[in-house]
DNA sequence: TCGATTCCAGACTATATAGTCCAGAATGCG
DNA sequence: CGCATTCTGGACTATATAGTCTGGAATCGA
């Protein structure tokens, strides 16, 4: 009984994320929102709420599409050791662009008051996921003999994904591919080495 | 002939950069810092020029004391895989202040406006002087054959910084040390390991 | 047709804050 | 002393921008 809504707002949501990956929460204005995402000022905010919750709103969205992406593909390589490499040679193969934007979640780690607890929060929470899928694909790649049983996989995780981040900011300061393709497969050597390093 | 500055402006300056470190340029108003260097508005932009010229000035008195400190510490140890340990092992037991803070310049990176070159140029040419000091340290492993002369000490140089800039990002999500000394131990493996990963 | 809702465009308000300007006191030097 | 400079404090301006409100047109269902 009354007129309804004339755009995608999951179409116009992903159009705002893309803005906010690109330029960041504080240079991104409502008046740029509006345009990118192709609706006017009342519409948006009767959609999704003022600029804040529009921002946690594509964090959200930004979350489901990278780990949904990431467990799928851990899940369906045969090889685990490969899927990482896939992850680390893919992110240092992307454009100059894509190097940029970086990550959407980092930034928002590095942009963020210090005080923001719910922003903090979303990102602990989207930690752990990740150190969880990982956790999982390097569970089964000890099974299947791709990794010494004396690896600790809940540590190997977190590297992988400290290695992600700093490759990332290392990628939005310089496109470099050759070196972080360097960088990606020294990381992927703790796949090999059955050293505990020794000191501690 | 004149009235002398009553304030030490490298004093006032390390202060600005304390403030602008533990809350980022953006969430950083000309009043806080005022508060915080202890000196009145126009004295401020008399000796600093405007709230940008300082915070240049801030990114510059930070790489000074931070690659310094590197430099002279890798230059002194005996044991450069002692060293990089000391890095990384002392950056996991850092307290919750200092991983909440994280690092100034990788804030820098990630809260820039992509298109500031200025402030891109600057973090490039520092990214390049971590990575020859490192390389530096490197190089001398090789010869003291505590690192294998297969390794590339550059690549491995630009591992060791992406390593770091993965771990103070982790660290300022959460303080958990325990968690980034395990990080930091795997990180150091690729000291012990001669594997050149295969796989390309 | 009518009521409810959505759309757009734009006016308008409120607020924060960077940067400039000014007055008057303090301080050192010649 | 008196000139030059620095200091503080506050007033003031300019600007950007988030958020609200209004009007009028469009669209659907009853």
């Amino acid at each position: 009984m009354a007129r309804p809504k004339e755009f995608d707002p999951e179409r116009a949501l992903t159009k705002a994320m893309n803005l906010f990956w690109r330029q960041g929460y504080e240079n991104t204005s409502l008046e740029a929102l509006m345009k990118e995402m192709g609706i006017a000022r009342q519409s948006l905010y009767d959609t999704f709420g003022d600029k804040r919750a529009l921002y946690l709103k594509a964090l959200a969205h930004y979350r489901d599409q990278t780990t949904g992406q990431m467990q799928k593909m851990l899940n369906e390589i045969p090889s685990v050791r490969d899927g990482f490499a896939k992850l680390l040679y893919g992110m240092a193969a992307e454009t100059r662009e894509q190097h940029e934007r970086g990550c959407l979640l980092l930034s928002a780690n590095l942009q963020r008051d210090p005080k923001d607890a719910i922003v903090r929060d979303f990102l602990r929470d989207n930690q752990a996921r990740v150190e969880a899928i990982f956790l999982q694909a390097l569970a089964r790649a000890q099974k299947q003999k791709e990794l010494s049983p004396k690896q600790d996989p809940a540590a190997l995780a977190r590297f992988f994904v400290v290695t992600i981040q700093g490759m990332r900011s290392m990628a939005r300061l310089k496109s470099d591919r050759k070196a972080l393709k360097q960088v990606a497969q020294i990381a992927l050597a703790a796949f090999n080495s059955s050293n505990t390093a020794s000191t501690g």
